[in-house]
DNA sequence: AACACTTTATGACTTAAATCATAAAACAAG
DNA sequence: CTTGTTTTATGATTTAAGTCATAAAGTGTT
């Protein structure tokens, strides 16, 4: 999203996080901007009895968390690195010295927001009123466009687990696993060894 | 959001709405930015069977329908006027220009969809994992700091009908009649004559 | 190779919310 | 005031997805 020696000059620094590691948490205050180097980040929330819901999930280039950030609000969620991974943090205060300093840098803030508002406002629809084939064809249709799904001879590759799906979609694993066969059935995905293809 | 003399230098006219009339449609591209002078605004969308989501609400002085603007993409909801209600429409080319022109103005934009965002995000996790209680309860308060409700000597007048918390939240109207009483029995609300106050 | 952990899979059953039906209040328009 | 529409209300019933139990296949680690 911002280039690296855009950030770097002014003074980001690279940090990384190993496995599930914590990258901020639900209910503290923001400090910094972050943005993917590599890996993969996924923001949650767990409700009373440990039910997860994944808001989103980031790879590189990308940046998460703003929002708060903005509104000196509290985190809603939690961010976790799903695998080993390399961020990019920058100071509130310099963050926002970069803003003032670089209008076409908000530009690309306000486009990479509007992504995400996009994104949760399609799937908020999806979540409130249609049924399971149809949230979880949506959820994998915005993935081939926005997450990092590869494309080989059977289609694109889905790389979510089914447990991951779930969580996006607010529906249970056995769930998923009953809907993404019957969605199989219909011929509108191929699973080929137990992978998801579209 | 956008101060009436800024839209009035950058040409943007005024246009009235009837009560229920269409602003614009899901599925079209955009062409304008919109900004609410006054009445009330609701964006929603309709599945296959005609059920309602309403994605937001909006009042004087909010903007909506700014995301596929900036992505050049289709609205993904409808826009309605709630109430009779007189809306800015300023062309995305004179926006782009303002927006150039000022880059204050950007930093206000990202605030706004900042806030929709976290919005969308408290939401989301609610639909996915809580039940209704915790979620009506979400939306009313949510609604005191972000909606127009006015305080009187009983509280804060929740000023929707039970049908469009139910299509905000997700919800049958029946299911929120009966969770708004469950609500009240536990005294985190009141009812007074139909009406609900928290 | 053995072991632990994760992911996918399936069947049986339970349950919370949706659906259906019906009606009384409240409100709005002529 | 009357009539039509919207909103709130309640009880009975249905159902889709969640829950529970159990297991096989796959993956990773020492």
């Amino acid at each position: 999203m911002i280039s690296p020696e855009l950030l770097e000059k002014y003074s980001a620094v690279m940090k990384s996080f190993g496995k599930n590691d914590i990258i901020f948490e639900e209910g503290n205050l923001p400090t910094h901007y972050y943005q993917v180097i590599s890996g993969e980040v996924k923001m949650s929330n767990y409700n009373d009895d440990g039910r997860e819901f994944i808001q989103g999930i980031f790879y590189k280039e990308q940046s998460f968390g703003e929002p708060p950030l903005f509104l000196n609000q509290k985190y809603p969620a939690n961010a976790i690195a799903v695998d080993e991974s390399e961020i990019f943090l920058l100071s509130k205060s310099n963050f926002m010295k970069l803003l003032e300093e670089n209008p076409k840098v908000s530009i690309k803030i306000i486009e990479n927001l509007a992504q995400r508002l996009y994104y949760k406002s399609v799937m908020a629809a999806e979540m409130s009123t249609q049924e399971p084939e149809h949230r979880v064809l949506k959820l994998i249709d915005h993935g081939i466009a926005y997450f990092n799904f590869k494309k080989d001879s059977n289609g694109y590759l889905i790389n979510f687990t089914r447990q991951q799906i779930g969580d996006l979609t607010g529906l249970r694993v056995e769930t998923v696993i009953r809907t993404i066969k019957a969605l199989e059935k219909k011929g509108v995905l191929k699973i080929i060894n137990r992978k998801v293809y579209r």
